[in-house]
DNA sequence: AATGAATGAGCATTCATTCAT
DNA sequence: CATGAATGAATGCTCATTCAT
């Protein structure tokens, strides 16, 4: 139908728009001139601003619904072994993600909301600590603790990405400051579950 | 000394509205309201309220820094195992966060610019992934490829997060779609990394 | 003929939309929705909104002097009383308004161009002063001053009615503050006319 | 205090432009630049333009009621005569009205809501009806049945306005006809109100 | 230093009107 | 004739920032 084109017209641009400028950085100004289309047309298609971006969100979790069930299908669930199981998994997550950098981006509440100046201020923690991760990683590797074979960058996004969900989860979501035995717990299976992937077995130094 | 008290107390009401409400969320009169101080007296203390934020924000970040030096300075370098290096590791990081639940919402980009009903839109994809995540981990466990003793929420987050990350850094950061082939390495790398933590070793199933 | 008829239906519903919500709280598109019509055909009825709404008058003015002219019809001016004059005049001119409720309201201006909620403070001094007028002529009955027998509400209504047309014609046309004499003058012509038609013969009181 | 002196500044400036261009017709851009203050500056004093309506007409009713007050203390509730109780009740609301040209006619809803041409085509229903009555009462005093030294043109007013109250009173506020016997009754108490004050003695005409 | 009244650029939204089909 | 998608000028309101006291 028309209409439904015309519709997404404006939403791919809108995508576009708050995934580099930010809800608030984005004027339906912008969103018009981009898609070509009068102030009034907008609101045609849309009850609000708010409205456009839930759209938006909503349209994304559908597709990600849907991908989910195909994804069901061309697995045969009676042979397949674990990892190809979890494998599966991981990379159609990935292909998600990878398909729409914009919504991707918008999703990962990257530059949403706020200006890319600030932004910054924001990465800059995160790249930090990431940065730290290599580093530990890298001295690793060449006291033979660590398999060399991995990939250094990689690894430590990973690591980094699980320790900012769990801190998200366990401290973020509520108010009051968590306890230490908490952390404790969190610590504990955070280092059982990367150890035997990322360490070889430990040699203690020899002694002489 | 006294000013030094005062911007103090500012910031820490600015942390905890923006926190809660998001930067474009918080205005100025909420924070001087809540800092019982006059509107004029603001902006003696910072220059703007993009200035309050960007200080927020490097004040964690030496907060952070300072953190890391310190805790180098508790490490034996020359005695401890590199199981214990990491778990020292993740618990600092941990404690930083789990320490100041407004900042780490902020840092984590939670509840960050947008009104609490749109944020939800976002939140829920997240969440639907990891209860996916849970629900193959259970399944996992019944059929005895998985660890039965694992923590299976606090593993689900673990493992979205590194996903999360991931897709950040390789597809969000840039702007053009992301290869088939990053995918397909970044899946081997994720699967290797995890399969050893996680699953028991496998044992085809007997054929009769 | 058919278009005679579709303009009627349009005049009738905008009407009652005007009557009931204003004529700046009535969009086209309130009308068309009701009308069933489509946007552009009540363009081809009418060349603006405001068009419509001086049609609905002109129309209204319209059957009033129709109106009138019958009436003159009706009457044998060479025996008929001048009680039964003014009688037949009265009557006649509460008919009309009596039988269009919608445009009733609109000519006397009642709901028109003002949401209930504002049109409610005023309504609110207009009631106050027919209450106080309401409380005088029960006082007047008692006190044997005024004839039992009148309709309280409606000649509270009547004197009030008399009391705002003359503010509105003497002293709401022009824009300068009238003179107390103008006020004076009036004052006693209304006393005047009331007075016999009010009251009874006054008995001034025994004293003893 | 300073501040009252600003917020009744904008409010007479208001008032004036609201009776003038009726209220969807002053924009806050007019009431800013008669007022000769900021935009911002409107809204430290009133949180909508709604709300500096009904300020100004409760601030009216206020006004009022005080008046009404005072006006008690001045009687002699024991000495009074009934006539001069009434004169003095309807001078006190014709001074009241004359006192404040643009409340008066925001108050008798004259050029509230409605552009100027459009209210001329309510106006001009309203003075057919006088400028009838004032005809009929012209032919009444050639036909020697009102009294001479009466004002016609205020008579005229004085009789419409209670006509236009009564059917504004029981046929506008309603929304369902009204029925004829209403009409009758309602007839039949104006006539027996004015003719006492309007008429002479009836003679019939004496016949040869 | 502290105050808070004043400022005005900026923005989302509305709605009468047009015009291609 | 009828339709309804498109238009864009107009408007109420927000809020970061300034500045006189």
């Amino acid at each position: 139908m028309d209409k439904e084109k015309r519709k997404h017209q404006i939403m791919e641009c809108a995508k576009r728009l708050f995934a580099t400028h930010g809800y608030y950085n984005t004027q339906i100004s912008d969103i018009i001139r981009e898609a070509k289309i009068a102030r009034g047309t907008f609101y045609r298609y849309f009850n609000h601003k708010k409205d456009l971006f839930v759209t938006l969100l909503e349209n994304y979790y559908q597709q990600w619904k849907a991908g989910i069930s195909l994804e069901a299908q061309e697995l045969d669930l009676r042979t397949i072994t674990p990892e190809d199981y979890f494998r599966h998994r991981v990379r159609n997550s990935l292909l998600f993600f990878a398909n729409d950098p914009y919504l991707c981006k918008i999703t990962l509440r990257m530059g949403l909301g706020l200006p890319s100046d600030m932004e910054g201020s924001i990465q800059r923690l995160e790249t930090k600590i990431t940065e730290l991760i290599e580093k530990d990683i890298k001295l690793g590797i060449n006291n033979n603790h660590i398999r060399p074979d991995i990939d250094v960058e990689l690894t430590a996004n990973l690591v980094v990405g699980s320790i900012l969900r769990l801190s998200y989860f366990y401290f973020g979501l509520g108010e009051e400051k968590s306890s230490r035995a908490d952390v404790e717990r969190i610590t504990e299976k955070v280092t059982e579950m990367f150890f035997p992937g990322l360490f070889l077995k430990y040699q203690p130094p020899a002694t002489n």
